[in-house]
DNA sequence: CTTGACCCTATAGCCAGGTACAGGGTTAGG
DNA sequence: CCTAACCCTGTACCTGGCTATAGGGTCAAG
């Protein structure tokens, strides 16, 4: 596959792909003989996934670091599972912190069905009282 | 309290505290005689609640669009529920998203522990199962 | 009445994550 | 063989979210 056909079966443009080559986040392809990248089917997959991991708040420099877990052999296992264990620690406290806001938005979405708001519509001041 | 103070009790620093009143997130404060920006404690928690809903992925724009609901009265009570509805689909996306990834990962974890893992530790790989 | 810690505005700079040229080669179809 | 659609490198630019710097005023303690 060449760079435009990546591009396109992963919905980002071809200057997001030299660029994550850059970054290291996509493997330096092979090269055709006029210079073309030419890639392996398997490409979309990854950058798919780093679309999915930064469109879950990782950055672009914690992708690279996931996948650089890979290339370690087994030697290293305890060190990918140290990591793993972290990436875990830090979505549980995402995922709790995702369902308080959740939770507080729901009941004034019930209020104002209910139309039992007498004032103005504060959901944020409601935000505002969960703290840090 | 002046700016340095609010600062200090929100943990950014005052620079961050302009750029957000220029932004719109935090209103304009009173001034004293001589110019100083004076500030209602409440501010305080204002930008904590910005500097946590940043942490849940929202953009300084989405945040701004989440108080500015506020300022409108009940009579728009059908505009910020569609909006607080909205705000929670995604939430609820982006938890499911992190928990099938927090799974994928606990498996991983598991293996490496028990050692059974003979090659390489691919928890990238896993992750790449799980298409968009 | 000065010195140091604070405040002001305006402007510039930095990093992340792209996006857009400029200036040029390649290749497939008609 | 020419043209359109692609590809290359390199560099510049853009937005978001700050952070720093320049150049200057304020104010309270000593």
């Amino acid at each position: 596959m060449r760079i435009g056909e990546v591009a396109n079966h992963a919905a980002v443009n071809v200057q997001t792909l030299r660029y994550y080559e850059r970054r290291g986040l996509i493997p330096r392809p092979a090269r055709s003989a006029s210079g073309y990248r030419t890639y392996a089917p398997t490409t979309v997959d990854r950058v798919r996934f780093v679309k999915r991991a930064q469109s879950l708040g990782f950055t672009l420099q914690e992708i690279a670091a996931l996948l650089a877990l890979r290339v370690d052999n087994q030697s290293s296992c305890a060190r990918v599972e140290k990591q793993a264990k972290a990436v875990v620690a830090r979505i549980e406290e995402q995922v709790g912190q995702l369902r308080t806001i959740r939770r507080v938005l729901g009941r004034r979405v019930g209020a104002c069905e209910r139309q039992d708001l007498m004032g103005d519509c504060p959901i944020l001041q409601a935000l505002e009282e969960h703290g840090t």
